[in-house]
RNA sequence: GCACCCGUAGCUCAGCUGGAUAGAGCGACGGCCUCCGGAGCCGUAGGUCAGAGGUUCGAAUCCUCUCGGGUGCACCA
């Protein structure tokens, strides 16, 4: 069965397309002032039947028949057609949703039968997880939760970065500096040293840029100490992303890594030349920081690494101005050389309808030229680039090369021990104390994130990050523990009173059933448009409602039981939607703070 | 230089495929714990939607230009 909104929607619908000639209306939510639920223009239409809109408007109005649905009234105000819901039979239409839904409710089937890949987190192991990998990760995560609730089969599939020549640069700089027992004691910050002495070093020698190049191939080529040593780097870094994956309860179905598909980079190569598709060419000697204004001092001073040639896609006849690289000259693979490999993996065995990319924004351009190549290479599946914008520090933007993050965990320790402030009065157990801090204040951090529409950039901010007020997810959290602490509080006498719908009349009851009744349709815009921040902005209005219900009506201090009951019923799917949605944000609710 | 993204209240942000008097939070100011949890509720102040044109019955939303900020542009990922 359809849920109450859209059965409101559809029935509309109907009634306008018996009384005009058209077939597709618009529907809006009229502003506040209006008193109505649901309003319709029709300015378009009296143009074409050359009325004015006020009096074509009245006209339909005049002619609709709402006996059998589920509105009580239709006004018009302009070329606006309003109708207004009748609240008892679209409360109790509600209530039904729920009973029938149960903890499904919102959820639906519109993705039942197909597989979508969400290839998200993907960091850069060797490097900290800082606060820049957080947003690919929980929005990953959050989309993971939403899809599948909307009946996909969701493969969700950490393509961490543990190949390539930034290894090369790693075990370059631990073989020159490293030392083996400083590393084990603490391995990613004694690799992100590493990291940050070799860019240093670097910068007075561009040769090392070079070396490192020759341990990433001999890495690739197997040799057995390169591989060793990766090997080791590899799984010493691994251990502790676990840890953080652990803490902020975010789970994968695969963690291949690019390093998985080096077996089948040849294939890729060999693929793209046999297709024509892939050329060999040479192209201007290693970049190293100056473009060279226009008069490109062509001496040959320096790189004179070129010698042998390079693979490239070329796809200027695709409206893509600049080739894909997929072999360097020294016969190293690149970034797109495993995502080719990747792409043809995962559509072999997942056949999956989408896949998903929650990658930063500015890597745009890579992926409108991987999706391309993969595509004229004879791909089937649709890729989509989800691109979030970038976290920028008051300072500037973070670079790891420059040792400019901050750490995740950090922050996560400082957003758990302000919640834990706050419990320090409660009547609880510091047990339970520090699990209820550690439940907001992760709670918190995500929520900072993914409220805000995901392809903005963002300036990151301590007191937003650590905000446990107003919208938040505290507030969220906090909404529901009342709830909760209710439905403890209630008596036998009013738990087993009938619930009764027909019974809520109040403004603040109907305002939350019409915000209950929003979240199905909301849950499907955030799938659609790959949005987690709809979903949280949502459950904001959805907690204001229910704040100011809870003050101005009293649920279970009233008479006859079975209003109590009835309110009951309302605060308890309340509190269900409430902990739904924030699961469908990767964020828990505790039962009590 | 070329391409893409962004510019909404003092600050951080919503505003769905153009729709009615542009909304929250934080901060500021003023109220509310005899009543189910004050991480809360109610109210006040605060905006030429960067600017200028254009399309439209109607523009924060679409188009063009200007200004301001960000990102990308072949041997990183």
């Amino acid at each position: 069965m359809a849920y109450a909104l859209e059965t409101a929607q559809s029935q509309i619908q109907s009634l306008l397309e018996k009384a005009c000639s058209s077939s597709s209306f618009e529907m809006k939510n009229p502003p506040p002032k209006v008193d109505a639920d649901l309003a319709v223009p029709l300015f378009r239409m009296a143009k074409e039947s050359g009325k004015n809109p006020a009096a074509y408007a009245a006209e339909i109005a005049a002619g609709l028949e709402l006996e059998g649905t589920l509105f009580e009234s239709v006004s018009v105000t302009g070329g606006f057609v309003n109708f207004k819901l009748a609240e008892s039979p679209f409360t109790e239409r509600v209530f039904a949703d729920f009973a029938e839904n149960g903890e499904e409710y919102g959820g639906s089937q519109v993705g039942a039968g197909r597989n979508i890949v969400i290839d998200f987190s993907s960091p850069n192991i060797a490097k900290p997880f800082s606060v820049g990998h957080l947003r690919s990760t929980i929005i990953g995560d959050s989309l993971y939760k939403i899809l599948s609730f909307v009946g996909y089969r969701v493969i969700g599939d950490n393509h961490i970065g543990d190949w390539g020549t930034q290894f090369g640069k790693l075990l370059y700089a631990f073989d020159v500096w490293g030392d083996r027992q400083q590393v084990e004691a603490n391995p990613i910050r004694e690799m992100l040293a590493l990291y940050v002495r070799f860019h240093q070093e670097a910068e007075k020698d561009p040769a090392l840029e070079q070396s490192a190049r020759g341990w990433f191939k001999r890495l690739e080529e197997g040799d057995p100490e390169a591989n060793e040593l990766w090997q080791w780097a590899r799984d010493a870094s691994w251990e502790e992303f676990q840890r953080i994956y652990l803490r902020l309860g975010v789970k994968f179905d695969e963690v291949l890594g690019e390093s998985f598909y080096n077996d089948h980079l040849d294939v890729v190569v060999k693929n793209a030349f046999d297709q024509g598709l892939a050329q060999w060419g040479e192209i201007e000697a290693l970049p190293t920081e100056g473009q060279g204004e226009d008069e490109a001092g062509d001496g040959e001073d320096s790189k004179d690494v070129a010698q042998e040639k390079v693979a490239l896609i070329h796809l200027d006849d695709h409206g893509i101005e600049t080739p894909l690289l997929i072999q360097k000259s020294d016969g190293t693979s690149l970034y797109a050389t495993r995502d080719l490999a990747t792409i043809d993996h995962r559509e072999k065995t997942w056949k999956p309808a989408e896949i998903l990319y929650v990658v930063g924004g500015e890597q745009k351009l890579y992926f409108r030229q991987l999706f391309k190549a993969a595509e004229l290479l004879g791909s089937k599946a649709k890729c989509v680039h989800v691109p979030f914008g970038l976290i920028r520090l008051p300072a500037g933007k973070m670079s790891t090369r420059k040792g400019n993050v901050i750490f995740l965990e950090d922050v996560l320790e400082e957003a758990v021990s302000r919640s834990e402030a706050i419990l320090e009065e409660r009547d609880l157990s510091d047990q339970e104390k520090r699990q209820i801090a550690e439940v907001v204040g992760i709670g918190a951090v995500k929520f900072a994130d993914l409220s805000q529409t995901r392809t903005k950039d963002v300036l990151f901010d301590w007191e937003k990050m650590l905000n446990m007020q107003g919208d938040s997810a505290p507030y969220l959290q906090y909404a529901y523990v009342r709830i909760q602490s209710i439905l403890r509080k209630a008596s036998e006498s009013v738990l087993v009173a009938p619930v009764d719908p027909s019974l809520l009349t109040e403004a603040q009851e109907m305002a939350l059933i019409k915000a209950l009744a929003r979240f199905p349709e909301t849950v499907g815009n955030a799938a659609r448009s790959y949005y987690p921040h709809l979903i949280a902005t949502y459950l904001v209005s959805l907690a204001r409602e229910f704040s100011s219900f809870y003050k101005a009506v009293p649920i279970l201090k009233t008479e006859p039981a079975s209003l109590a009951a009835t309110r009951l019923e309302l605060a308890r799917r309340t509190a269900q939607v409430l902990q739904q949605g924030l699961g469908l944000l990767g964020i828990a609710c505790p039962q009590r703070m």
